[in-house]
DNA sequence: CAAATAAAAGACTCTTTTATCTTAAATTAA
DNA sequence: TTAATTTAAGATAAAAGAGTCTTTTATTTG
């Protein structure tokens, strides 16, 4: 799996609140844990994650919950990878040797370094934004259903 | 990690063993599992898998160990990827969505066939031969040192 | 202020992966 | 045929990832 769970988990998060960021007021966790289909535990310790790395802001008691910390429009699924996994997937070596570089290339460094870069690339030029609206337009998933 | 650790072992021995093939004698798991700086008995246990997939094979005993079931030339990278990982990275949601495809796709799905079609590319246009050839000739690393 | 609500925090459990250790089986060679 | 060598196999252990449960803290509303 290129990205853990927890990252998978986040991103359909940051997503699911973009596409509900229209009504002003917080998004439930508990909610969202629901339509989702993720555990609503293991959901609240990724989302203060998120929180904790300024992509969300959450906020407690009655009517509370969590929104964007930006604009949907200034935030990169990148951004929410690299809050979660970090960016290990996108430097380190697909063998697992650990210096591998230009200097020191294992026998898939130069053809691995594009793949790798090609990936980033998939996630940096997704924002938010635009991937709600493809879900609104499109009709994609977001949960298991 | 995109491989498991078993499975970047698995690509490392197997290229160590082509590297070694002109030698027409078995090489010992000893002595690569000393030279790859890989714990004996985990890769003994790799080796046994490819070995039972049909890449490798072995012999007991005094001047025992294992060689290439098929020349070098006919071997990828990817058989070695598919025998140990499978091809869930090739299959897989990046985004964990069980049944996701171009029927019922998740926001990433297009963007990430093309990724995930590089990958398999980049392990399946490697030959065992090819690669330990550009390991002799380039100076390549194939251990931690 | 008190009660209800909802996120935060921490402890704990389960599963999978990675790694180690021990014993068994096969083979070679003296 | 016996001793040494080397892979095979299985049991066990350690670490990481995934998931659950309980308690605490902050906020709202009656």
């Amino acid at each position: 799996m290129v990205l853990s769970k927890a990252c998978t988990y986040g991103v359909l998060a940051s997503l699911y609140v973009a596409k509900q960021s229209e009504n002003k007021s917080y998004v439930s966790i508990r909610d969202m844990s629901n339509e989702l289909r993720i555990s609503f535990h293991f959901l609240t310790k990724i989302l203060q994650k998120l929180t904790a790395e300024g992509i969300l802001q959450s906020h407690k008691g009655p009517k509370g919950g969590i929104l964007l910390a930006r604009e949907a429009r200034n935030i990169t699924i990148l951004d929410v990878v690299l809050a979660i996994d970090g960016d290990k997937v996108f430097t380190e070596c697909v063998l697992g040797l650990p210096g591998c570089g230009s200097e020191r290339p294992c026998p898939m460094h130069n053809h691995w370094i594009t793949v790798r870069e090609d990936l980033r690339e998939m996630f940096s030029t997704k924002t938010l934004a635009a991937t709600s609206d493809d879900i609104r337009e499109l009709g994609l998933r977001l949960s298991i259903e």
